[in-house]
DNA sequence: CGAACACATCAACATTTCTTGTTAGGAGTT
DNA sequence: AACTCCTAACAAGAAATGTTGATGTGTTCG
């Protein structure tokens, strides 16, 4: 069955707040070109690198990127899938139809 | 310079902030069937009269949501547009295209 | 081995966000 | 006018988030 709701508010939130930040859209603006290193992303966005390990922290377990180790490097990547995910909940919360009538009549009292 | 990147990362993160609470997303969910008062979402969402009243502004802010004033009620809808905005960021965000190479070689030294 | 490097993690502090209770004001009612 | 209802806005405390500097872990290289 179509689940037309959003799956879990919880879940969803935490998606949005993992967006909701300009350092990491920063880090996922410059992930679009494919993985890139943690020294790179410092290099680009200047941010320190305490810092930008904190905010892919957050994008990873966010499950919107994952790390891939190669020697002493890290290498990160966008996680289509996650993207897709927000997409689909983007979606799921769009108004049914985009009718502009009102649910109750302007008349009736919805409390008391 | 290409204009496939995200528009403004400031304004982006404004936007998915706006959708990154629980009590938010639920708001939204419950105006999917078109437009509610502030009563009826108090009901609703067991919420307390001035803890909707802030996510209602946050919402009203970031331009997600209008409010109409009818008698004493306030009435609130979804902006179409906006949910359409933060539908073009994620496909701005989205990976050039799925592929999975590296955008450098792994032995070549990124940094220093 | 020890030194340099890339990165994660921790602790402490600053800032922001959320909640709760209270106050205020407009709009209907009597 | 006095009263009730619905909602916005303010204030203060609690909780979460972001920043910075220091420390730790694993890796490479001399």
């Amino acid at each position: 069955m179509p689940t037309t709701t959003v799956p879990d508010l919880a879940d969803a939130a935490r998606l949005f707040h993992a967006l909701s930040d300009q350092t990491r859209l920063g880090i996922l603006e410059m992930l679009q070109d494919g993985e890139r290193c943690v020294c790179e992303l410092q290099g680009e966005l200047d941010a320190a690198q305490s810092r930008l390990s904190f905010h892919l922290k957050v994008l990873r377990d966010a499950g919107i990127v994952i790390d891939r180790r190669e020697g002493r490097w890290s290498y990160y990547t966008i996680v289509p899938d996650a993207l897709a995910t927000v997409h689909d909940l983007l979606v799921a919360m769009r108004p049914s139809s985009t009718r502009g009538g009102r649910r109750l009549p302007a008349n009736a009292r919805c409390c008391g």
